[in-house]
DNA sequence: GCTGCTCATAAACCCAGCTTATGACGGCAT
DNA sequence: ATGCCGTCATAAGCTGGGTTTATGAGCAGC
């Protein structure tokens, strides 16, 4: 068995799936190397030692083309998710990097820029090619301060209310849910859990202040208020990592929490009659509404 | 700019994301490279060269340990969702190679075997580790005859019956989505679209027998029957790309949109009072549920 | 001040992947 | 048939990024 070194060793660098991806798009070794600027040498060889890194073949090559295997088709699908992943990540880090001769300079709350804004500079690259975006990150009073102060052109928070001096519209919505590990109790029930349990029960949260922390507070402080917290831990990631190890219940972000609920390492507590939505809105100075690359942007966030 | 060189040339390979990811957990870039298999020399010029190609300082070193930046925050969360992608991959990948040997033989539809047995491989691995898994994909009576053959120890399907011969419990649901690229007459609609309008208008679909198609079918058929396609292809892939592309609105499996909704590269539009779901099932041949490690299995899938 | 941890630097090494050059094979038109 | 186009494979040589070992330097706490 295989699988305790590392996974950089079993799986194929980024620069072999794009290969992939290009081959599977092109049916040909020779123009998916041509696309991805290696010579066609180079392209066989690394689709080779591809398959003989996954002992799959993944192509069958024929004197006119090359087309995937079936095991091939379901590997490169599940390439394109890594290649999907790279991509935003990329459009992420050149955001943060971009800083200053910036043409679009946007602040956002952690939540919003760690799940939705490379989604969104991905779709702006694609409707509006070149331009160049910085980000960032803070809580909302520190993205009311750039955009007041001049040093950003849009901004994204998810409180409760627009801040002093900002203009603003929802964008999306977020919910926060409870969740725990598959093997927890509350898993194991039929129906749903009452909200005065949930209140009375300790949970892993996030630190007090918090954005999270406050929409709870003040959602079950009508059911006797929260219980001091099993755990208080000062990112979103801990809280996850805790609730997956099965440490107690948590309350998360339904974004921070969808793909470990699709892959059952967590699983969603419905609770009876509360809901603990909050709005995400994109913000800006008081007056009109943004023009020029922050309009841009603002036009493909709307529902 | 730098947008336009590969993807590989300006995201980190796996190995350093990992790297960063260790060093998010420990703390120290010491530890960090002992838990990754390499000396701390070797984690301490990756990172460095990681912040270098990324132009941003991710760690803050410090002579009592290291954290992250900010931005190092925001970096390694995108970087996860790379690696959690690669994780889902390998399992995948692990499955298609394994064939021989295994302990566990599963036989899959393409659309389960593409989005949700890697999740369910991984929390596998979780839960019982050493459980070597093979796993071969194919169509609904592909899957029952290794079944019925000996070949295979669990099955899953998403055809709207279970084949002859077998017994099976739902495991999920899947439902067909309407989706267009944002700029289409659809997407910018208030309320729903009638499900004759929906018939009677050419649709980027699957081809001819697939199970998408045979759902759609018989859900629109008391609605006037659908329309000659807009366009046939021969993957979900492929009808994918062609909707993104603003080609039309297509039918596709919430599975295989999800990404995209969220990221708005393509807008689901509701049809008004049409359900078009189905079961997604697990099978195994007639007569007592499985046993060892099909039992477990199966027990992670249910909801 | 010593000892523990931290991270950084330097020099030598090694291998993966690249390029260029060439060959082999099959289809297709002449 | 023959020759030409495309396909992919093989071989030889180079290059560079990442590795190791060895060492140094900074700060903390006993």
């Amino acid at each position: 068995m295989s699988s305790d070194a590392p996974l950089s060793h079993r799986v194929p660098d980024l620069g072999a799936l794009e290969l992939l991806l290009a081959v599977a798009r092109h049916g040909s070794l020779g123009r998916a190397a041509k696309e991805t600027g290696i010579t066609q040498p180079a392209a066989s060889s690394r689709i080779r030692s591809m398959e003989r890194q996954l002992g799959v073949a993944l192509v069958d090559r024929s004197p006119r083309g090359s087309r995937l295997t079936d095991a091939g088709a379901l590997v490169t699908d599940w390439a394109r998710r890594i290649v999907e992943a790279a991509e935003a990540f990329d459009a992420g880090a050149q955001a943060l990097r971009d800083r200053r001769d910036s043409r679009l300079r946007v602040a956002a709350s952690m939540t919003i820029a760690e799940y939705l804004l490379p989604g969104w500079l991905i779709a702006l690259r694609q409707a509006r090619p070149g331009t160049a975006v910085s980000l960032l990150a803070g809580n909302s009073s520190a993205v009311a301060a750039r955009l007041l102060g001049g040093e950003a052109d849009l901004g994204f928070v998810e409180g409760l209310a627009v801040p002093e001096g900002l203009d603003g519209v929802v964008v999306a919505h977020d919910r926060l849910t409870v969740v725990t590990a598959p093997g927890h109790r509350w898993a194991r029930r039929r129906g749903p859990v009452a909200p005065a349990e949930v209140a009375a029960t300790p949970l892993i949260l996030r630190e007090r202040g918090s954005g999270t922390r406050q929409v709870l507070d003040s959602a079950l402080a009508a059911h006797g208020g929260l219980a001091e917290p099993l755990l208080e831990l000062a990112s979103t990631t801990a809280v996850k990592a805790a609730a997956v190890s099965g440490a107690g219940p948590a309350v998360l972000s339904e974004l921070a929490v969808a793909e470990e609920l699709a892959s059952r390492r967590l699983v969603e507590i419905p609770v009876e009659g509360v809901r603990l939505t909050r709005d995400l809105r994109a913000v800006w100075p008081t007056g009109p509404r943004p023009t020029g690359p922050a309009r841009d942007l603002l036009a493909l966030t709307r529902t």
